[in-house]
This record gives C-alpha cells, structure tokens and sequence, in this order.
DNA sequence: GGATCCGTTGTAGCT
DNA sequence: AAGCTACAACGGATC
C-alpha cells in the first residue's frame, strides 16, 4: 500500500503534467492524493492580495481540476488553506510510511524556493519538484551553464534556446513534446477521510464545494458577475487554444504582436484581438509548451512571422523573463536591483495613484483600460505599455511598483516574474531596449502604435459610458469639446467625466527631463 | 578602444 | 496610405 502526493502547485492541470505522468506510471504507487494549497503567503492571509476576479479565476480552474480528477478516478481534489510545510507534514503524521513519495513543480519564486528546500529538507517525504513545467527551459539548469550571461534581448534568449534545443533542418527548435493527459488516475487511499486530516493541521482542508461556500462568503461570485469574461478551467484553457492557434494556422502564421488591436470592436469588446490564452498560461491549467507546439505545428505549414512579433517571440520574451527573475536578485524590488535603474520618484501622490487605479484620469484611453482591468482581469499589452507609461515616466511620475501591485491584485495572467518585468521594462528602469524619451501619447490619432480605433472609438465608448454620445473628434481630449457639444453628448466635463489630471504636454517635457536628470 | 550598430511594438508632420 | 524625417538621444554589444 503506498500513496503518492501530487501537489498540483503551478500547474493545474492534467495535460502536459510530469509530476502527474510520473506518477501515473510508477507501479510502486497504488494510489493518488491530489492536493492543491491555498498559501497565505501567496493570496494574503485574508486572501486581500488577490481581487475578486483573480479569486474567481483560480476557484473555477480548481473546480474544473476537480472534475476532470473525478472523471479518471475514484479521487477528489484535497484544497488546503495554510502554509505548504505544514500541509505535508501533517499528511506525513497522518499517513505516515504509506506515502512513498511527494511530486509537484519546481517553483522559480524566492518564496517557493524557500518552500521547496524546506520540504526537501525537513517532511521525511522523498519529494520531487519537476523542473520545466512553468516553463519551457529548465531555469536553473540553464543558469548553470559555463557562461551563462543575463539575456535582455530577443537575440540573446534565442541563442540561449538555441544552446538548449538546436534547432531541426527546418529551423524550428527542437523542444520536447508535451506529455500526453493519462487515460486514467489512481483513486484515494482507502479510508481517507478529509474530515481526519484536520486534527492534525491548523490551517482550513475544504473540498471544492466547501471552498465554493467559503469564496461565496466572500462575496467574489456576486461582485464578479457582471464583468466577469475569463471562464477558468483546464477544459476552457483547451478549447480556447483549439479555438484561436490550432484551428486558426493563418492567424498564427501572421500574428505580428504590435500589429494586433489594444482596443477592439469585437461584438464583446472583452474579447482579445490576440489569443487571451495568458490567464491560463499563467495558473498553469494551460501548458506553456502546448502552446508552443501548436504555434510550431502552424507555422510548419508555410510561411510565418518570426520573433520577437511573433507567438514564439512572445513565449521567448516569457522564458527570457524568467530567467532573469531568478538569476537576477531582488528582482521585485527598485533596492540592490542591477536591472534597477535609481530613479528619483519622490513621494507617492495618493490622489493620482487612486485616480489611474480607478479610471478617473480625464484621459479616456486610460480611464478605458483601467476599467476594463477591473471588470475582466485583463487587459492588451500594448494598453499595458499607455498605462504604463502613463502612470510613471509619462505623466503621473509615480513609483513603477505602485502600478505593479494595482495589477497583481488585478490580472488574471499576473505572474510574479513577469509582472515585474513588464514594470521594469515600462517604466525605462531595466535596460532592455526602452529609451525613456519613448512616450506614449494619452491621447493618440489613428496612426498611433497603440492601435487604438480612432474611426468610431467603440471601446472608449463601451468602458465610459459617460462618453457614450461624445463626437469622435474629441473623444480622446473630451476637456477640448466646447461646452454646446458637451451639453449636447449630455456629458459636462468637471461633472460627468473628470477633467484631465495634468497639462500632458507640460508633464511629458518635465518628466523627460527629471528621468534624465535621475540617471546622472 | 573608439566608432558604429541595434534594440518587441513612439509621435508629429510631411509627401 | 505607406513611408520618410525630425525629434532627442540611451547604453550595451559588436566591429
């Protein structure tokens, strides 16, 4: 008799799983404890480091991880509220020498480092973190190499994917192929009952549905409903990669990022014009390797864009990100930072940080995005950069890290490494290719690299609609509007819409020339 | 070692 | 309509 742990921790999933896969074909194992943990350190002990939508995105994956374990297995998904060490040591107490063995993720966090050595060193469990799950370089394998150097350009992550996986007679990396989802699991260890655990664990033990009345206490389904987009699941995560890169090779084969819309006119604006596949890529109930073989199997069909624009760039620009977020230290952080350029940031200005957090800028293309992270959980990239920008060296001058936390709390496809990154990179701090007199314009024309749609402006009209009625001409200067116009879109600016926070032109100059200032 | 090149996705104004 | 140029000009890699 002896039972394996699976401690589904960055991958929810059943495709694409090592862990899971090894388990399956360990005849030594006869049965299957598939665990999830909810560590206080990650979601707050009050769960108030995660908004509503990311709450509501990670119950629905757990729920539909919870499904598709109860289709393969006389098996549930065992959910834990509390710190992991203390997780696998009561199991340890509990079931003692029946469990053979612990297998997860190897997690590239200073926090889930911690976790793992911890566990590796102190749970008398044999434990297994299987590397290249999150990702599809093993990171720390690939740190170690003779003359590894911190790559900051797409060049540089490809010769290093080049070193890892040459490249085939096609020129297409050769990565190992996603591990097929197993027919069946193994069930639960005879006479284990949720309920006997709990004398030995501090922390909460719930099932799916106790945890759906925990979250209900919460309120997050209520106040979700009505923005709510990002359907989670393993099972949605695979229907949408079919639905936008498998059955859509043109699509695929021509994606040029920059090229696609941050603002769209789709019938649901919510709707990316790129793949939305990121909120699963980053809770894991979408293997990022799947993805990059269906991206290959496209682009084997004939002729494709190439990196950095393309669907591989993308991926690359995530390995690349990875890496340095776990070779470079405090990688979080504007202190002993190398990627970290000191910028002169003063004092926060709690008045703009609320007005960019809440969309009352007076700039509708800000205000839009802003709203539109809020009620979905996401948001294009490029709308990332306009806020961004906007928010720091642009207009607002206010610290990278107040706008990094307004969308970890916010974004379904926050993810610590990238998140980060992304701040880095926005803001002008990092030196990857992002000269700080590279402003966006709040208030873009058409030919604006944001893409924004300057011909009937839909989605500045879907996310404000107080601007409903507002004339193109002005609806990305709204203050400009004479006050007729404004009676007649029925909304007065100062009243029914806020006026601009700042002169943007006056505080692009003076910002410009404070980052340059900063640098000396 | 100095010059040159290059970097995921800028803007404005002109033709 | 796409493509050019001026704007102002970083910093690391490469030649």
């Amino acid at each position: 008799m002896s039972t394996a742990i699976l401690w589904f921790r960055k991958s929810l999933r059943l495709h694409d799983n090592p862990a899971l896969s090894e388990i399956c074909k360990d005849a030594q194992v006869e049965s299957i404890l598939p665990i999830f943990i909810l560590d206080p350190e990650i979601v707050g002990h009050q769960f108030e480091k995660y908004g509503s939508n990311r709450l509501r995105f990670l119950y629905e994956n757990l729920e539909d991880l919870n499904s598709r374990i109860q289709a393969k297995a006389e098996n549930s998904l065992i959910i834990f509220f509390g710190s992991p060490t203390e997780v696998i040591s009561s199991l340890h107490h509990k079931l003692g020498s029946r469990i053979n063995i612990l297998r997860s993720e190897y997690c590239s966090e200073p926090h889930g480092r911690n976790v793992s050595e911890l566990i590796i060193k102190d749970s008398n469990i044999p434990s297994h973190f299987h590397s290249a799950t999150h990702t599809i370089l093993d990171l720390e394998k690939t740190l170690s190499q003779p003359g590894f150097k911190n790559p900051k350009s797409m060049k540089e992550i490809e010769k290093i994917f080049g070193a890892a996986y040459p490249k085939d007679a096609e020129g297409f990396f050769k990565i190992p192929e996603p591990l097929i989802e197993p027919e069946y699991l193994k069930n639960a260890p005879d006479g284990f009952f949720l309920e006997s655990i709990s004398d030995h664990f501090s922390g909460e033990v719930h099932s799916i549905s106790s945890l759906k009345e925990k979250f209900s206490e919460l309120g997050i389904f209520e106040s979700t409903n009505s923005g709510f987009y990002f359907k989670g699941g393993e099972t949605e995560a695979l229907t949408r990669l079919e639905q936008k890169v498998s059955s859509q090779p043109d699509y695929v084969n021509v994606f040029r990022k920059p090229k696609t819309s941050s603002t769209n006119l789709r019938e649901n604006p919510s709707e990316p014009s790129t793949t939305g596949l990121s909120p699963y890529i980053a809770i894991g109930s979408l293997s990022v390797r799947q993805l990059w073989y269906e991206v290959e199997k496209a682009n084997r069909q004939g002729p494709h864009s190439g990196p950095p624009e393309s669907l591989h760039g993308q991926l690359l620009f995530r390995e690349m990100f990875y890496l340095l977020s776990l070779s470079v230290p405090n990688w979080d952080s504007d202190q002993d930072n190398s990627m970290c350029k000191k910028i002169n940031w003063g004092k926060n200005d709690e008045s703009k940080l609320s007005a960019w957090t809440k969309g009352q800028t007076g700039f509708p293309l800000i205000d839009a995005l802003m709203r539109q992270l809020d009620a979905t959980g996401w948001m294009h990239h490029l709308g990332r950069h306009a806020v961004s920008c906007f928010l720091t060296r642009g207009q607002l001058w206010q610290h990278w890290k107040e706008g990094r936390d307004v969308f970890d709390k916010k974004l379904l496809d926050s993810d610590w490494a990238l998140n980060n990154a992304n701040w880095l990179w926005l803001s002008g701090v990092a030196p990857f290719s992002m000269p700080y007199f590279r402003l966006y314009n709040p208030c873009p024309d058409g030919k604006s690299s944001l893409n924004v749609d300057a011909v009937e402006a839909g989605f500045i009209r879907h996310w404000l609609p107080e601007l409903k009625k507002f004339p193109v001409k002005y609806i990305y200067e709204p203050h400009l509007a004479p006050l007729n116009v404004q009676t007649e879109s029925g909304c007065i600016i100062g009243k029914d819409y806020p006026e601009p926070t700042l002169d943007r032109k006056a505080a692009a100059k003076k910002n410009l020339a404070q980052f340059k200032a900063s640098l000396n």
